[in-house]
DNA sequence: TTATTGTGATATCCCTTATGTATCAGTTAG
DNA sequence: CTAACTGATACATAAGGGATATCACAATAA
C-alpha cells in the first residue's frame, strides 16, 4: 500500500463517483478503478460498493475512511515537527553546571532566556563537580557545562567565557577581620583556609593557592569542604575562613561575614563549554543564546 | 511522498547505515539513497547527516521520525477496522420503535443481546409513533423499526414477524367491569372507548375497531390519547375504557384494572421492519439477532 | 419498447520512475 | 600505503502507474 492509494480511496469517497474523483486527483478514471481495487485487495475487504449511479463506501470502507483520514494530517504534523527540529526549536539539551556557576545570576538568567526562546526544547539541568561535567561531557551525555576554569581554557572542547565574577572572603561574624570594610588576600596568611576538595575543582582550586602566593605567603589549608556551595556553613562553625566567588554571598548564611578582597586576588572565571563535534542546532542555539546574554548584561540590559 | 519513503526512511534511521538499511527493504543502496534524498527534499530538512561510517539522524530527522512512526500502525489499525466493519461488528444502526412496542418484553430483551453481541456498534433509539417511523426508515434515517402492523405486513418493506401480544381491556378500578376476570369484548359495546389517535398508528386503530365489528357492534369513540402510552391515565380519570396491548399493564398506573379477554378479540401483532435496499451487515446482524431471540423466546430459553 | 446517458470495468499501449549495475570519492583502519 | 568501509553519481533497465479506447450494465428519456 502507499498513500497514493489513500488518496485515491478517500477522493472516491467524497465524492461518490469514481469519474469526479479521477478527475479531482488528476488522472483518467481507469487507473482509478484499478488503484482502488489493489487496495481493496490489500486491505482484505471490498471498500466500496458500486452502484449503478455512483459508488458508496461499504461499511468496510465507513470504517477505514474514519481512521484513514487522520494519517495525511498526520504526515504534515511529522514534516513541520522536522522543521522545527531543524531550526533547533525542538529537541533535547542537557545542560550542567557547577555549585558554584549555580549562584552566579548570570548563569540562571540564561537558562530562563533560553526556555522562553525554545519551549519546546526539553531542557534538563544537572548540577555536579567540574571534573564530573568535563567527563560527561566528552562523553557527550551532556550537551553543554558551566564552569570555572584556569586560567587556560580546557582542551578539545569549544569555550565561550563569560563574565568573570569577584572572589570574596569569608570570614566567621565574631573573627577579627569581621569588621573590616575589605581586606588585601594577605591578611588570611595566617587563617587556616576552608577549601574544596581539589579534586572536585582543581581550576578555582589552583587559582586560591596561586593567588596567594602571589601575595607573598602559602595558606594554610584547613577544612576541606565536600562542596563548594556548603563552605560558608563550615566558615560559620569557625574551621577556618575562605574565598569564595561573589555570587555565593547571596546564600544568606547566619553566622559568616563576605569581604571584598582589595589588591591582587584570585579570578573566579565562568565558561560554558560545548562539544567541538556536537553540530546539533539546540546546541548551537544555545550557545548563542549565551553570547546574546553576555552582551545584553554588558550592557546592563538584562532581562 | 508515499509510504515508500516513510519505510525506507525507518529503516536507514534504525540501521544508521544506508546499505544495511537498503538490504533490509531488499532494493539496492543507491536507489535508498535517491529516495531519501527526495524525501528531504519534500520534507524540506536534511533527515539524516552522512558520516564516514554510517549516517546519524539529525534533529529534524529524529523529530521526523517520532512522528511518523505511528503512521503504519494507524494504517494497519485502519485495516482491522475495516474488517470489523465488514464484518458487521462495528458501525452504526438507528433503531425505532412505537410506544407500545416498547413495553413489549422482548423489544429491550433483543436490544440488550444485540448490544452485547456487537459492542462496538454504535446503536441509537428513538421513540415515535408507527407513521413516522415508517416515513423515517423509508429515507433510510432510520434503519430498523418495531411497529405494531395490520393483518397485511407493510409493502415494500422486509418484514419480520415477532410473537403477537394479547390485548387487554382497560377500566377504571371503580367501573362495573373491574371485579370480572376475564370480559368478552361485547362487553365493551355501550362504553366510551379512549383510543390513540388514528394518524399515529392506523393498524393498531383498525385492528380494535374491526374487531368490535366482528363481534357485532360500532364502538362509541370517546376521549383520544395523543400517545398510547398516556390511555391508562385517560382511563384513571374515568374518561372511558380502552383496549391495550398486554405488556402496557406492566405500567403501574394507579385507578385502573386490566382485564383480559375472553372470545374473539383484537391482536397486537409486533413486527420488525427494515428497508429492502439496506444491505448494511449491521442491519443484517440485527435482524439476524431479532430472529435468534424469537426462537429462543419461544423455547423459554431467554436471557 | 428503443435510444441515450452515465456508471464502473476491462484491454492494451506507453512512458514515467523506481530500481539495478558499475563506479567514484571520501574516511578509517591496519 | 593499502584495504575496507562508507554514501553519492551515472546510466541502463524494467516494473507498473497512467492514458486511450472500448465494453457491460442500469437508469432514464423519448
Amino acid at each position: 500500500m502507499e498513500l497514493r492509494h489513500l488518496r485515491y480511496f478517500i477522493a472516491v469517497a467524497e465524492e461518490g463517483n469514481f469519474r469526479r474523483a479521477a478527475e479531482r486527483v488528476g488522472i483518467a478514471q481507469p487507473p482509478l478503478s484499478s488503484q482502488i481495487k489493489d487496495l481493496e485487495e490489500d486491505v482484505g475487504a471490498q471498500l466500496f460498493r458500486r452502484l449503478p449511479r455512483g459508488a458508496a463506501l461499504t461499511e468496510a470502507g465507513e470504517a477505514f475512511l474514519s481512521e484513514v483520514q487522520v494519517v495525511f494530517g498526520q504526515i504534515e504534523y511529522a514534516k513541520k515537527m522536522a522543521l522545527r527540529g531543524a531550526a533547533g526549536e525542538s529537541g533535547r539539551l542537557r545542560v550542567g553546571f557547577t555549585g558554584s556557576a549555580a549562584f552566579n545570576d548570570a548563569v540562571p538568567k540564561i537558562i530562563r532566556s533560553f526556555r522562553r526562546a525554545y519551549p519546546r526544547v526539553e531542557l534538563t539541568l544537572v548540577e555536579l563537580n567540574t571534573v564530573q561535567l568535563l567527563e560527561q561531557l566528552r562523553h557527550r551525555s551532556i550537551d553543554a557545562i558551566f564552569i570555572r576554569p584556569g586560567p587556560k581554557a580546557p582542551e578539545g572542547l569549544t569555550v565561550t567565557s563569560l563574565p568573570e565574577d569577584a572572589m570574596m572572603v569569608v570570614v566567621p561574624s565574631g573573627h577579627r577581620l569581621a569588621s573590616e570594610y575589605a581586606i588585601p588576600l594577605n591578611a588570611l596568611k595566617d587563617e587556616p583556609l576552608v577549601l574544596h576538595s581539589r579534586a572536585l575543582g582543581p581550576d578555582l582550586y589552583d587559582e586560591i593557592i596561586d593567588a596567594c602566593r602571589r601575595v607573598g605567603f602559602d595558606p594554610i589549608i584547613g577544612q576541606v569542604s565536600p562542596q563548594i556551595t556548603s563552605i560558608a556553613n563550615l566558615v560559620a562553625v569557625e574551621l577556618g575562613v575562605s574565598i569564595v566567588p561573589a555570587p555565593l554571598s547571596n546564600v544568606n548564611v547566619p553566622g559568616v561575614v563576605f569581604l571584598p578582597l582589595v589588591g591582587d586576588a584570585p579570578r573566579a572565571r565562568l565558561a560554558l563549554a560545548t562539544h567541538p563535534d556536537d553540530h546539533s542546532v539546540v546546541t548551537r542555539n544555545f550557545r548563542e543564546q549565551v553570547r546574546a546574554n553576555i552582551r545584553s548584561k554588558s550592557m546592563q540590559n538584562d532581562r
